[in-house]
DNA sequence: TTCTATGCATAGGTGGTCTATGGTTCACGG
DNA sequence: CCGTGAACCATAGACCACCTATGCATAGAA
């Protein structure tokens, strides 16, 4: 109904994503949702309920270490870095988005090779 | 552990690669199943269970609709065809798709724009 | 005859995402 | 001076798509 087109993220790529933006260079986990935004032009918008769950789950599984610091604006915020078990995982997860991307894109563009 | 890499396919992929492997024309259920994988080169995996809900919950929605009938072999299948509607909302899921693989791609490509 | 492929289907669990809340501090406008 | 909104963190609850496991039936091959 309203203008604004439904954002929604795919399933299963936000932490690539999350991982992504930690890669270059700690952040904080309002800055990293801010940065996809502007990155992506506005198309992708992580939600605040989706974004600290999942900040939460890689640090949990080892892929990211947070630190409290303070913000550019002096305000207190919890810093993400990326582990090196973080970047290995996204490397696999980037290659993983690469095979099935391209593979959803041969569907779409088939037609031809129909009987 | 094994070799067999995950095959699981994006969540959120898999009503609008049903809708156009339909789109290609009438098919079993089966079938689809059969031509994901062999269109994405095997790199695509719909497992049955995920397959038969997805066809029943486009059905349901009007996109598709089934008739029984033989299949090549002879056996009695359900075959599935595009509605008005479905075509319709496959040009959506697509343009969709297009947004948000590109909005992902340029998060991936990111690593200049950084201060 | 037993196994594999073809073909359909459901139940149950998992897990990621969204919505809705809740709170704090800072800056700005009225 | 007070309200509002942005910056920042966080959790609870619900939803829903997908997977695993299982069931059944028939045909053909080993």
């Amino acid at each position: 109904m309203a203008p604004t087109e439904k954002t929604d993220l795919l399933q299963g790529t936000l932490d690539m994503l999350i991982l992504k933006i930690v890669a270059l260079g700690p952040v904080h986990g309002y800055g990293i949702s801010q940065r996809i935004r502007q990155i992506s032009k506005e198309v992708l918008n992580v939600q605040q309920g989706s974004l600290y769950p999942a900040l939460h789950r890689l640090e949990k599984r080892g892929w990211l270490s947070a630190e409290w610091g303070d913000s550019e604006n002096g305000r207190e915020a919890k810093f993400y870095k990326l582990s090196a078990k973080g970047r290995r995982q996204l490397t696999t997860e980037e290659a993983s988005w690469n095979r099935l991307s391209q593979a959803v894109a041969l569907i779409l563009d088939a037609a031809r090779q129909e009987a």
